[in-house]
DNA sequence: GCCTGTGAAGCTATTCACAGCT
DNA sequence: AGCTGTGAATAGCTTCACAGGC
């Protein structure tokens, strides 16, 4: 009985929030590569899973798995694991849009375009839709299979086609003015390749990945690993 | 009295795991951002920076910035806040190794091109000396301005060379067996483009930069921003 | 026996708040 | 007055450990 209420109030918190429940950024990271991992399991025809296997794949420990699925609100049973098939619906109805989503990356350099090919034809419902560059001689051109336009014409783009998600892929001294654009341009996500600590409003979410930052971290830790292993 | 020996304690455990006292990673991750941030004021000729100054510009605290200043063993003047070339010299003899270091990549496609330009010439004690690939057509040329040669030349070229640190932008399917390669190769740091969570020994440090995970996640906050601004 | 779901414990990271200094 | 350095408090995340089920 005590336990009913208690589901029914933190639902009714939930519901405050709006939306879905307040999951963790951690927790999203999480589920996206679950996903991946059962996409994986279908195409071998595996229909059952347990939380432990999927531990493994995924490098974190099963008790892990097992919260990330029930804040996702799907649920498992004692005898045959998760369902694989159920399992990649349940994701997909909680992490994906109901319709798939336009993305627009700004920066048509070396790294923007490999990240137009990497992206294309990917995940059918996150496409890259428009490139943009400030240089005359990449505009009005198909580059990497993506039409590529003036950065000018950005606001009118995404107004026109409900833009909500940007990638950043600029030299660190034009990032700020490129996220200010996309913000202007009614973005509500931006994925930041360049090396600089973005500003914007609250409503705003911002990623940054960050390759030289994380090349440092590993350099770091692999002389650390390397010093261990010498006083051994 | 009792505090003593508990700090001692805790020290003879630093002690144990060698060098350097143990640092999380995320501290890691700001350091190397302040030193470019630091770069960026030496640059402007500005010799003191207070430790708000430098947290605006990294988009974390105050308090945050001056615990990683001591954790990297360095400190401020209450009057003049910290010198800024003081600064930059203690966050690289914390970083840096004491020679500059030789990374190599495996998997020269689009992204690992992309990946060669954009770090040529960015940080002089971490560069890409060579790179290699499995396809026949692109071994033995220079591509992007870094010698490329075939896979099997690459536990050779790492003993030769002393290599510590790679770079993996191979497609998914390969990269287990290219970490494997690697570890076999005496590398002791990783970072991984490939969407798969590599496996490797303990005293090999992994950094997973997922882009397709990271756009999934700004897409997934973007839409609860948006959801959240429609109920207001 | 071996699973899931989950309260409680444990850990790590961050922030608060203030002593000490100039 | 306004900074740094830091103990203490807080928040957030992960793991433990076990009830409940078949």
């Amino acid at each position: 009985m005590k336990e009913y209420t208690l589901c029914i109030v933190s639902q009714a918190l939930v519901a405050r929030f709006g939306g879905n429940s307040m999951v963790s950024e951690r927790t999203i990271g999480r589920i996206s590569l679950y996903r991946r991992m059962l996409a994986d399991l279908e195409q071998q025809g595996i229909r059952q899973v347990f939380s432990h296997e999927l531990a493994a794949k995924s490098r974190v420990t099963a008790s892990q798995v097992r919260r990330d699925i029930i804040s996702l609100g799907s649920s498992g049973s004692p005898v045959h694991g998760y369902g694989v098939k159920e399992l990649l619906a349940s994701i997909s109805a909680f992490l994906d849009a109901p319709k798939p989503e336009a993305v627009v990356l700004v920066g048509v350099g070396n790294l923007g375009r490999a990240i137009l090919s990497y992206f294309s034809g990917r995940r059918p419902n996150l496409t890259i839709v428009a490139a943009f560059d400030s240089d005359p001689q990449k505009v009005n051109r198909t580059i990497s299979g993506c039409p590529c336009y003036g950065t000018d014409e950005l606001p009118g783009f995404a107004a026109r086609h409900g833009i909500r998600i940007g990638i950043v892929t600029v030299p660190a001294a034009a990032a700020q003015a490129m996220a200010d654009l996309l913000v202007r341009s009614g973005i509500r996500g931006i994925l930041n390749f360049a090396p600089a600590m973005l500003r914007a409003p609250a409503n705003v979410y911002i990623e940054h990945l960050d390759m030289t930052m994380a090349l440092e971290k590993v350099a770091y830790f692999a002389r650390q690993a390397s010093q261990r292993e010498a006083l051994r």
